[in-house]
RNA sequence: GGCCCGGUGGCUCAGCUGGUUAGAGCGCCGCCCUGUCACGGCGGAGGUCGAGGGUUCGAACCCCUUCCGGGUCGCCA
């Protein structure tokens, strides 16, 4: 039965009543964790936000009719109790932050009565994820899920108070935009007023930071929510959330500069670690050289080794084709794996294999120097020796080889880098290694369109001493583009944006784009620039992939409250839904009319 | 869309080569217990083995289909 909290004023949570408070009277309210009754004395470990705090509850304090209450306590019960603050009587509970103090309870109100929830509401749950989503709000009890969404709010929280400091304007910008074809898939929204039209949830703020920029304000940020229509994965939800902001009258390094102090105190201040400042930079093509990703994770070595050259008079047939296709073979050097199963190897060989390898060429050097390899056979002694030198094999080594098309063997390698990292238990959570990725490429062939498409964004600005090459080989073109990686995830990316028309219509023009076709899409950007805009750069971050690695998680779902699960549905609200047919006619009716129509 | 993993009392799991009544721990319910905190003691309830179909004398187990969840490739300017 539930009672109400008149009268009563809460006046601190769990573990704000301290030793100091001994001898006073604290009202405190929350969840019922446990009651452990031992017959004459009852022991209640009572749970808010801030953690637990034990209450105790005998008759001669509490009186018979509060202790027949007591008695009746369950689990997640909401409770109020008034009482006073002792030192423990019996052994004090090292575990808790109040393990040395209890609430000798004078009264008690049972505020609700809980059914018995169907998973325990508890730290390092092992609940299955689809049972916890289904009753996300029981989920969001516990106490790691709390811990998260609150280090999630610090975090917005500092981002705001620094910014404001460091003189950006924030600036909500619209959530029903204009569709733009390029990019990835939009979220729709059809348009009552205007049949057959549609609104698109924006992918990004892009285009209105740009544009504010355009009006003068000169540094903006927001934390934005933003929508893609694509697959979900472990760190990719349908809306997420960006730490968003552009500058005005910058280059690369002013954009940097910011930035890294904003990440010094974000993980000082939340999480007490500290960035070495200035993050180290590294080149695209240097990270794909290295570590065959534009993310690489820096915590572990096992660099990439282009052994093209030693390989290149061989007979064996899989790495002469890929030099004679213009493809490249390199390899990696799993220091110690020598001694490697051969079940493991063909587990690596697959693991090569869904990346779109043909296979996975290894050398398997044992300690006493035997070689067992899958390709020794077409290769000479020689051959051999000078390929283990140049992969630098000691005894007990494993080095595996891709040869392919290079952009094929750079997937394949610097996925199979990670993974065995991963096997090896190398990617410490507590070590935070940042890295920023420069000079891009301006544009990516895309085979399916069979035309160039921005790698970044069209209005990313190329290097000024690569625009010789836009129109003659503009694939050879590099961006000012950035991204700041952390332990080989992008958490956040940004560019220099073009701000003079002539560089923006090569642009449209390398890209494929008609200037009637670039302003059909992007018409009032093009047109703000025709009226005074600044130079200008931004940057975003992903900010549930930022606090997923500050709070040490796997997955983004566990720094969001109510995320969706992989085929972007709601197992607690069941989202999406079937709508009623009126809503629909309202949507759709005149089209429907208008195809009818037609059809006569 | 492809590939891989999983689904067995409320929760987490075990269940052998297909063999009798499907087990354990925790939780839950009842009684007892005045210093517990993974409380303890005694007793008890609780299972369409995700669903459908098939093979078989016999299916949690094998086969097919399907649903749900996770990982990943494609996709994600």
């Amino acid at each position: 039965m539930a009672e109400s909290m008149k009268g009563l004023k809460r006046s601190h949570r769990c573990t704000e009543v301290s030793n100091q408070l001994v001898g006073s009277e604290v009202t405190v309210m929350g969840w019922v964790q446990k009651s452990r009754n031992k017959g004459g004395i009852i022991f209640t470990d009572l749970r808010d936000r801030s953690g637990i705090l034990q209450i105790i509850f005998e008759e001669a304090n509490v009186g018979a009719d509060a202790y027949a209450k007591a008695e009746k306590l369950r689990s997640e019960f909401v409770i109020a109790v008034t009482g006073k603050v002792a030192k423990r009587g019996g052994a004090v509970n090292e575990n808790l932050k109040t393990g040395d103090i209890e609430i000798i309870a004078s009264d008690i109100r049972v505020l609700s009565e809980s059914e018995v929830p169907p998973f325990p509401i508890e730290e390092n749950s092992k609940t299955k994820e689809e049972l916890r989503l289904k009753y996300r709000y029981l989920d969001l009890r516990r106490p790691d899920l709390q811990k998260n969404l609150m280090m999630r709010s610090q975090v917005a929280t500092l981002t705001r108070t620094f910014l404001a400091e460091e003189g950006f304007v924030e600036i909500e910008t619209p959530t029903l935009c204009k569709s733009t074809p390029e990019g990835a898939r939009d979220y729709l929204v059809p348009s009552r007023v205007h049949p057959g039209n549609f609104y698109a949830l924006p992918q990004s703020p892009q285009i209105y930071k740009q544009l504010l920029m355009c009006s003068g304000y000169d540094r903006y940020f927001q934390i934005a929510r933003c929508y893609r229509d694509e697959d979900l994965r472990a760190d990719r939800q349908p809306e997420f959330t960006q730490i968003d902001m552009e500058l005005s009258f910058v280059d690369v390094d002013d954009v940097i500069d910011v930035n890294e102090r904003l990440l010094a105190k974000l993980f000082k201040d939340t999480i007490g670690v500290d960035v070495e400042l200035p993050i180290q930079r590294m080149t695209y093509k240097e990270a794909m050289d290295r570590f065959g990703s534009d993310k690489p994770d820096l915590r572990f070595g096992m660099e990439l080794c282009d052994v093209t050259d030693v390989v290149k008079d061989c007979e064996f047939v899989v790495f002469k084709g890929a030099i004679e296709n213009g493809g490249s073979v390199r390899g990696i050097n799993a220091k110690g794996q020598g001694a490697m199963p051969r079940k493991k190897i063909d587990a690596l060989v697959d693991f090569a294999k869904g990346y779109g390898a043909k296979g996975l060429a290894y050398i398997a050097i044992g300690e006493d120097g035997t070689i067992k390899s899958s390709f020794a056979k077409f290769m000479k002694d020689e051959e051999m020796t000078a390929l283990i030198k140049a992969m630098e094999g000691e005894n007990g080594d494993l080095l595996l080889f891709a040869a392919d098309k290079t952009k094929l063997v750079y997937d394949v390698l610097g996925a199979l880098r990670v993974e065995l990292a991963n096997q090896l238990g190398l990617l410490d959570k507590n070590v935070y290694k940042f890295v920023w990725i420069t000079e891009f490429p301006l544009l990516e062939w895309n085979e399916d369109m069979n035309r160039f498409q921005a790698m970044h964004h069209p209005f990313t600005m190329p290097m000024e001493e690569d625009l010789e090459y836009i129109d003659t080989d503009p694939g050879k073109v590099r961006a000012k583009a950035y991204d700041i990686v952390l332990n080989g995830t992008e958490i956040g990316g940004g560019s220099v944006r073009i701000h003079q028309n002539d560089i923006q219509e090569k642009m449209f023009k390398a890209l494929g784009f008609s200037m009637d076709a670039a302003y059909e899409q992007f018409g009032f950007l093009l047109n703000a620039f025709k009226y005074g805009v600044p130079p200008h750069a931004g940057l975003a971050y992903g900010l549930d992939r930022l606090i997923m690695l500050m709070a040490k998680e796997d997955s983004i779902r566990d720094v969001i409250a109510f995320p969706k699960v992989k085929d972007a549905s709601c197992l607690m609200s069941d989202a999406p839904n079937v709508v009623d047919p009126k809503q629909l006619e309202e949507l759709f009716l005149d089209i429907v009319k208008a195809q009818a129509d037609t059809e006569e």
